[in-house]
Formats: structure tokens, sequence, C-alpha cells
DNA sequence: CGCTGCCGTAACATCGCTGTCATACTATCC
DNA sequence: GGATAGTATGACAGCGATGTTACGGCAGCG
């Protein structure tokens, strides 16, 4: 459940000093040194999150943004920039060309560690690995175990992530092509109803300490976890 | 509940840009890349929005929006604007044919957001999924949720989307014919009696909680949504 | 290889929503 | 007051959405 971080950084130095600190708080850091070779990258597999460098040799970091908003593959991906200065108009431009959130250096562990927390949460905070808890129902991805009210429960992998993509999005409907979409991914082709039976074993497994509740249906729209009642 | 986006683009970057980013959105996206191909899929049915590029290959943006003002099928149709540059000659000229809105590339898929929801708001506040209030009844479309005085109601499928629209469109008489319109959809064949028992349903629900007061009777017009008295 | 656990699909059962009708009620006009 | 049109109400049949269960396939593992 640990996401997966590309640094984009020119200087040796720091982008050691990044994967290092990265590393420690439990994220599978990817580094590349330029633009290029980021791109390279990206054309094996999809980082969770990307933390840009302003300054690059070849094609500008913010070019670089640009560039992948502007392709459907890695559009998705949420991105920081990392800038020297803390100049507002190149705030503002690293905004609108899709960057999430901005860091000027230099820039602290703790504080870097609470933006890309922050981002990941905002973006899919299924991606963090934040315990979840809810009426006695918790769910805790660092080590993979869900109990209701003290007792451990178990769950198949697919209604683990389905549980916590419903917790970590609470009090909010979810139609069956959402969920397939979020949860199973979006490029995996599923009958709708097999959500109803994933949704039918979650109870099932839910039931033993009475929390088959929190799952609920809505007629005609989808399921929804909620606390209340 | 979620709208339907037309995007008359001719760089598909940008469409592709355009199409995940509303998707993600909740929107349901139809792209053209001209607008003679959008004209096409205009004759089929009918968007709750354009987004419309002003430079266009064939006919110019402006000129495809003027012939869209001009049609009497698609006058009502909300328009915003892409513009490349912030030119204040273009955004004048791009309101004068009717634009309701306009925006400057490179945009934030934030701020897109923004004014999309602003502008549907203004057109048709049924389409954004925001909480609706009114004499301790609210109505809440991303939780699918119902609440007088803050007891839960509970409201099947049809009656649902009634008081949504009733609610967004407050203190305005519908006949049953514009009802049957707007909330089952233009092309369904049903009785205009039925409205009748939806109604009746509805005040069934609310009258819980004693709101079923809110629901008004204007004999020989229709029903009508009142939160004075 | 057989066992085991998980997954996706299909088939069936069930429940609730929906549209229509018949009937009772109410307002308005003469 | 009676006639008439408009509206409210309750019952009902049909159907679609959801719940439930069973089964075959498949990967991991000993």
């Amino acid at each position: 459940m640990s996401a997966t971080l590309l640094v984009v950084e020119d200087e040796p130095a720091i982008q050691e000093l990044l994967a290092y600190n990265l590393g420690q708080a439990g994220y599978r850091v990817v580094a590349a040194h330029s633009a290029e070779q980021a791109a390279a990258l990206l054309r094996e597999s999809l980082p969770d999150l990307i933390l840009l460098d302003w300054m690059l040799p070849g094609a500008s970091g913010i070019e670089f943004a640009r560039r992948l908003k502007a392709d459907a593959a890695t559009r998705a991906i949420p991105i920081i920039m990392l800038t020297a200065r803390g100049d507002e108009q190149d705030k503002i431009a690293g905004l609108e060309t899709g960057a999430d959130d901005y860091l000027t250096k230099p820039f602290s562990p703790r504080e870097l560690g609470a933006r890309i927390k922050a981002v990941l949460r905002r973006r899919a905070p299924q991606m963090t690995d934040d315990a979840v808890e809810a009426g006695g129902l918790r769910l805790d991805p660092a080590t993979h175990r869900v109990t209701g009210n003290g007792q451990p429960i178990e769950l198949g992998p697919t209604e683990f992530r389905l549980l916590h993509y419903l917790m970590t999005h609470p009090e909010r409907v979810y139609s069956r092509p959402q969920l397939l979409d979020r949860v199973w991914g979006s490029h995996v082709f599923v009958e709708e109803r097999t959500v109803d039976v994933h949704i039918r074993r979650l109870r099932g497994a839910l039931e033993a300490t009475g929390h088959e509740c929190l799952i609920q249906t809505v007629r005609g729209a989808g399921y929804r976890f909620s606390a209340k009642d």
C-alpha cells in the first residue's frame, strides 16, 4: 500500500537527500536527473506522485509538467514542484500548469513529508497508509489488518481494497462503475454485478462484529460507507 | 445528477486533458474536434454545457457560438469559451456572442471545475452535487441523503430526483409536463397523472418531519416548492 | 499434483420501485 | 346547490435492481 514517488532533480546531493528521507518515510522512490530520463522511466511504470525540480537542464520543470498534464497516461499523477525561490510569480505559473503543490528550498524533511501526505490524501486518500477508523471499525493499511471493536476480521485482498476505498471516502455514494474504476482499476473489464458479490462478502465478514450496517445500499445509485445512523 | 458536457477542441492533447479531468469530476463528456462534428453531435442529443475552443479549423469558435445562439434548439445551452490569450478584445467579443464565461489557456483543472460549476448552477442548479437546504429540509446529492430537522428521510430514486429538482428551483410553479421533462427526461412516455402519485409519495415521506407543506399544489398550474408561509 | 483460498460469473430469489387505474375528494363556476 | 374539472389517495401488477448462493477457474503452495 506504500506509494511510489518519482523524484526529478539534477543536483545529485539533493536527489540523494530526498531519496533517503522518503525511503525512510516508507515510500518507494525512483529518481531521475533530467526530464528525459524521467520521461523514459514513466514509460516503464507510473508513480503515484512526482516531485519535480523547477530548474532542470534541457526542458525546464514547468515545461515538463505541462507535457505530463497533456498526456492522457500521466495527467492524473499529482505533481509537487520544488522551487529555489519563493517567487509568487513562479508559484502561480506552477499551479496553472497543473502542479498540485509547491515547495520552496530549503525545506525540512518534516514539511516535505507533510506536503506529500496532503497531496496524496487529496488525490487518492487510500494511497496513504494511515489507519482509518469509523464506528468501531478499524482498518490499518500498514499492517494490512482490520478489526471490529478490537476483534480481528479476515478479508480477502479485493474486499480489503474495497473497504479501504470506502472508508477513505465515507459519506458519499459510489456507483458500480465508479467502484470498478477506483478499486479494481480503470482498465479492467469486469461485470458490474461483481461489485455486488464483493459487497456481499465484505458484509458477511463484517457481520462477525456487527459492522455490516456501515456498508449501505443506495438503490439506483450505488453503495456508501457511513458511520451515521 | 451528472451533467453532460460537449467539448469542442481541435488539439487532441487538450481535448484528452479536458476529457480526463472532467470525467474524473463526474461529468459525462462528449468530444468533437470541429464545429461540423459538434453540430452533428448536437443533432443527436443536447449537452448541458459546451466548452468551445476559440480557434477552430473551418468555422471559428466565435462563429459557431453565434450559430448556436441563433438556433432555438441550442440557444439555451450555456457556453464556456476557451481562449489562448487573455486578450480583452476577444473576451468582449466572446461574451457578446452569447458565451456565458471564458477561460484563458493555460488554466488549472481547479479553475475549470469552478467555472463549470458556476455556470451550471446558474443555468441548471440540479446538475451540481451541492447540498440544498430550505426550511429545515436538507438534500445532499453527493451522499444521496435527505434529512428533515436532522432526522433521516427515506426516498425512492424518483422522489429523490423530484425533490432535488423542486428544491433547486424553488418559488416557482412547474406544470406536470414540465416536471416530466425535467425530472423523468424529455423522451419518456409517461402519463401526466404519474406526477401526482409521486408528489403524493414525496409528501408521504416528508410527513415524518412535518415538511410536506413545502410541496404546494397550484390548482390548474402544477406544483411548487416554497419555504415561505 | 492435489489442496486451498480467492475471484468472476451466472442463475435464481426477493424486495422495492414504478406506472396506471379506479375512486374519493375539493375547488370553481353557473 | 349542483355540475364539472382538477386533484388526492390507495390498490395493484409488472418489472428491474439488488441479495444470495453455487459453481468453475486459477494462482500459490506444499
